[in-house]
DNA sequence: AAATTACTGTTATTTTCATAACAATGTTAT
DNA sequence: ATAACATTGTTATGAAAATAACAGTAATTT
């Protein structure tokens, strides 16, 4: 159950398991793999082979136990004391992800903001202190922070990238529009809004 | 060259293009198979099976014709019009998106945005009208909108997304954390943060 | 002129992911 | 008791994507 699971696989944990949170709340306890399917319009093979590839059981005929299920796929995904990340660059997409996340109640807590605009730093956003970026480094180590999410404009993108590989991260989020290059022990994932729409645009051309 | 393309292969292209048209204020006119890929951080011989796919060939020894191989991508994921963009739900995410594509130039222009709140509506965000969500269906054939981001809380996503596939949308960018379900002609893309948190956490982890 | 080099374009292989097929088994219906 | 059914878990197959291998060729070097 340790060894490294594929990339999509985890991908639908992540959402079985807020399906699961929200069906729970309607009181069932049980659920079938087709069942979960529907709540994300996937095949039921798909999520019984997930299943498997965790090593998670359930019961012939009755199907999944939810709680249980839950907690197998956070002791998949968290770790025991959650992990810590940081978002650099609070412009309008920073401040959407800082607000959007203050709500929510996941193991992955938003612990520091920096920014390079003094205008900006030593101030609070959404309850979150946003520190000067040259305090990144220090910060990250000092907080422990393992994840990052990036949403400075591209040309500086590269630049935070690099400080970020040097503090230990180990994980990026990366939203400008510059594919960035890290060591293959630092997980990226890209997002590149423009790229995305354009491919939106190719396949729902006519013809 | 009418046959679609592998999803990652548009992305792709997507890419190179804006790769290209920085390089070319750099005032070069040819480029390289391995120039391209380093400036994605991939690897040469991919960059060439994406060209070759689009039946794009270079010269020997010379590589590609920078302002050409621009020109062929824009054939490819452009309509001769640009296709029009519609943002449904002006909240932070979707003020923030409606900001950031107000300064680009591309094809695809954002030309309406529609939410429920009274206090949202009636107004303009970054040059763009904001409209009732009961205008959306006429708006949307009106004016002829082919695409759709959706940036409305979770519960609404659905009933949102199940209007556009009745006004014969082709694209949906979706933003919200629930799963959708449309039918095989609309090309629909979804974007889950937290689920790509949560991917990034796993990965992450030390072990 | 022969060999080497530096590229392109294509085919072959491998890897990753999704789907299909089916065996196993307890449950219900007859 | 037997047959039909509903469901899980696994193996086999297929499809999409990435990578590797290599053939072709013009320019450059020897
Ligand atoms: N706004 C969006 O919806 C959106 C959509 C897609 C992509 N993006 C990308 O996300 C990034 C941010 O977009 P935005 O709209 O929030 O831009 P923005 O200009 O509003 O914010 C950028 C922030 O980064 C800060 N910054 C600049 N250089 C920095 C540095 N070296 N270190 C620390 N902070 C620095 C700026 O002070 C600013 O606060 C950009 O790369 C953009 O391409 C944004
Ligand atoms: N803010 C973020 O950075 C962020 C990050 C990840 C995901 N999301 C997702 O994006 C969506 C929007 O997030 P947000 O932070 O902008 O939320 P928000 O509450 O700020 O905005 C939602 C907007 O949608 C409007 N709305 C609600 N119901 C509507 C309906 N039926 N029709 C039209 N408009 C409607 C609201 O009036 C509001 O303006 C959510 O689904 C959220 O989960 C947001």
């Amino acid at each position: 159950m340790n060894k490294k699971l594929p990339d999509k696989t985890v991908e639908r944990l992540s959402q079985y398991r807020r399906a699961l949170l929200n069906y729970l709340s309607g009181g069932k306890q049980h659920i079938f793999s087709h069942e979960i399917a529907n709540l994300l319009h996937i095949t039921a093979v798909q999520v019984r082979r997930d299943l498997m590839l965790i090593g998670y059981t359930g019961t012939l005929r009755q199907g999944y136990d939810v709680k249980e299920l839950i907690e197998i796929i956070g002791k998949i995904i968290d770790t025991r004391d959650g992990q810590k990340v940081a978002v650099i660059g609070i412009g309008n997409l920073g401040r959407s992800i800082m607000g959007y996340f203050s709500g929510k109640r996941t193991r992955l807590s938003i612990v520091a903001a920096f920014d390079n605009n003094p205008e900006k730093t030593d101030k609070i956003y959404a309850g979150v202190q946003c520190y000067h970026i040259d305090q990144m480094a220090e910060i990250i180590k000092k907080e422990g922070i393992s994840i990052a999410v990036i949403s400075v404009p591209g040309e500086e993108a590269v630049k935070v990238a690099e400080t970020l590989v040097m503090t230990g991260i180990r994980g990026i989020l990366n939203f400008s529009p510059k594919p960035l290059n890290v060591p293959a022990h630092v997980y990226l994932q890209e997002y590149d809004m423009i790229t995305m729409l354009e491919k939106i645009a190719y396949f729902a051309k006519k013809g």
